[in-house]
DNA sequence: TGACAAATAATAATTATTATTGTTTAATAA
DNA sequence: TTATTAAACAATAATAATTATTATTTGTCA
């Protein structure tokens, strides 16, 4: 990691009240130099090369910590269990990153682009994230 | 359930190819009158109030089962782990519903009413689900 | 440098889910 | 109907993901 980037993890740690630990940063790092959507199990391997004795509890808390300044996203509000759709209308979420409930919107009411920041509970839009869902190419072949 | 719901549920498991069981249609019944994204322990509660014999196994059996059949969808595609976002591009995610793959897709590629069904990789788009992510009033308040 | 709070490693515990196995039940055909 | 058979079931063991606990170590700041 460059001078600059120690810098840049320094800083982020001080905003965040952090302890800017060996451990913290080799995990800060390797996340930046990962691609893709990775699990704590990963990036629990890719630590271990560079600090074999890592705990992967260690790994946990920091993507946790991480993850609540904002340094990174984790890709899916709501994983964790299994939930069921009861609403077959067609609708989309309003998901509160705090307190991780999720209310349904119907389709019509969201008019993405215009009521950004207007919906409805007073519910405050910080950003939109779309999941489309489909068939991959390779799935497609193979359904056929 | 009324004689009409009935034959809805052996019709759909003919169709499904699943035997019409009393745990299986009791399932049904109460996903039908609940209401919100039910996890499988909170079905199972109810299931166990009309069959105290249940199994949470079968639960999840049949909610996988009606999952697959498309009788009920899932809320996230991509819950079980946690993932980290590494891409810090705006963008969104093609999630396949048959491999669970998820690929990014930039913010600007993705022209939601235009593009169905013409995405990267020959990504064949069947729905979109936004979760619009925020603070809903009472976590808006307490951030005060 | 030394004190103290925070972070860590090791590991136990918990939670969510899936697999296994012996028993029961629904579907189908005689 | 009743016998047959595959599917479904209950009970429970097993696994995977995550979190909590605790003793030890390490940063931070006086």
């Amino acid at each position: 990691m460059s001078a600059q980037e120690i810098k840049e993890f320094r800083e982020l740690c001080e905003r965040a009240g952090l302890a800017a630990t060996h451990q913290r940063q080799v995990i800060y790092e390797i996340l930046k130099n990962m691609h893709g959507h990775p699990s704590p199990e990963e990036v629990y391997a890719r630590v271990k090369r560079r600090i074999p004795a890592i705990s992967l509890a260690t790994v946990y808390k920091n993507l946790h910590l991480f993850i609540e300044s904002g340094v990174f996203r984790e890709v899916s509000l709501h994983h964790g269990t299994l939930r069921v759709e009861t609403n077959h209308k067609p609708h989309h979420h309003l998901v509160c990153t705090s307190c991780k409930t999720i209310v349904d919107i119907d389709a019509e009411d969201l008019g993405l682009a215009t009521q950004y920041g207007k919906l409805p509970g007073g519910f405050l839009a910080q950003r939109f994230a779309v999941d489309v869902l489909g068939l991959c190419a390779d799935c497609q072949k193979n359904s056929d």
